[in-house]
DNA sequence: AACGTCTCCAACCGCTATGAT
DNA sequence: GATCATAGCGGTTGGAGACGT
């Protein structure tokens, strides 16, 4: 057995091929398996991912079901919302938010809090030294990492918290977070409201889950469910490109999951 | 046009949860 | 019940492109 260095950083389209090839055949599931016997130099076919690596590109990238693009304002109300009741629980977030990957309702909350971090410090501090505020705020490309509770020991300052994220007993004790965060739902509310104009859609007509007044759009869950009906959207070019394999990729696919599960 | 800064997003790391033996 | 292997989750980082000066 020929045992390839392990590859890193981004992926090759040619990497993306194999991924998708190989999970056509033995599904989503055995990822340590894909990344083994894909690992094999057999023909020159070995893909030299970790395990996790190949999910995350799976679950981050390749999903067929994924949206591309920019949040709409839905999806980014009920981000809202649902962190406000589940904390930092991107996955479970983003079971509701179909097409969308917790990495990306992670990133986009990150990138929203760091916006209205300076929004707040622009509003609390006179215009003729918010510069220099702002910029020892944001002294590297990461401003967020210095608020880290990792590297300070004080929590995240994007981390609201949710309902039952620190209270094991699932009382609501979001509030006392968000006064020391500085930002209640409201305000966030406000602010959105205002930036679109109004051009929300009435949200609360829609399905209720677990009590809270949250849309859950009538979509086909792709995550990672793979019912019939599942929404195989892909990029023009990213179905051209896989083209050559779909054929013997998605009837394969099911048979590939039949076989592994029995 | 050149440079510096900011934003976004893909990917990695470490830890935890879960299932198999 | 203990142990191990694997999958999954959340936090963090690095780089590319956009944007401003």
């Amino acid at each position: 057995m020929v045992q390839q260095e392990i590859r890193k950083g981004p992926w090759a389209e040619q990497e993306d091929l194999k991924l998708v090839n190989f999970v056509g055949l033995f599904g989503d599931r055995k990822w340590d398996f894909i990344a083994k016997v894909s690992g094999l130099k057999v023909e020159g076919e070995g893909l030299n991912r970790t395990g996790k690596s190949c999910r995350l590109r799976w679950v981050n990238y390749l999903h067929p079901g994924l949206k591309r693009g920019k949040m709409t304002p839905q999806e980014e109300r009920l981000v809202l919302e649902l962190h406000q009741k589940w904390g930092n629980r991107w996955s479970r977030i983003a079971h509701k938010l179909p097409g969308r990957t917790d990495n990306e309702i992670k990133n986009y909350w990150r990138t929203f809090m760091r916006k209205k971090a300076q929004e707040k410090k622009r509003a609390t501090i006179p215009s003729s030294t918010s510069s220099s505020c702002i910029s020892s705020l944001s002294s590297n490309n990461h401003t967020v990492d210095s608020y880290s509770p990792m590297k300070t020991g004080e929590e995240s300052f994007y981390d609201t918290g949710g309902a039952n994220m620190t209270d094991p007993t699932g009382l609501m004790i979001g509030e006392e977070k968000q006064g020391e965060q500085g930002y209640s739902m409201d305000d966030i509310w406000k602010d959105i409201d205002l930036s679109e104009e109004n051009i929300l859609l009435p949200v609360r007509d829609g399905l209720r889950e677990e009590g809270c007044n949250i849309y859950c759009p009538p979509m086909p869950s792709p995550s990672w469910e793979y019912s019939s009906d599942t929404i195989w959207v892909m990029d023009e070019e990213k179905s051209k490109m896989f083209l050559p394999t779909c054929d013997q990729f998605f009837p394969s696919y099911e048979h590939g999951r039949a076989f592994l599960t029995g």
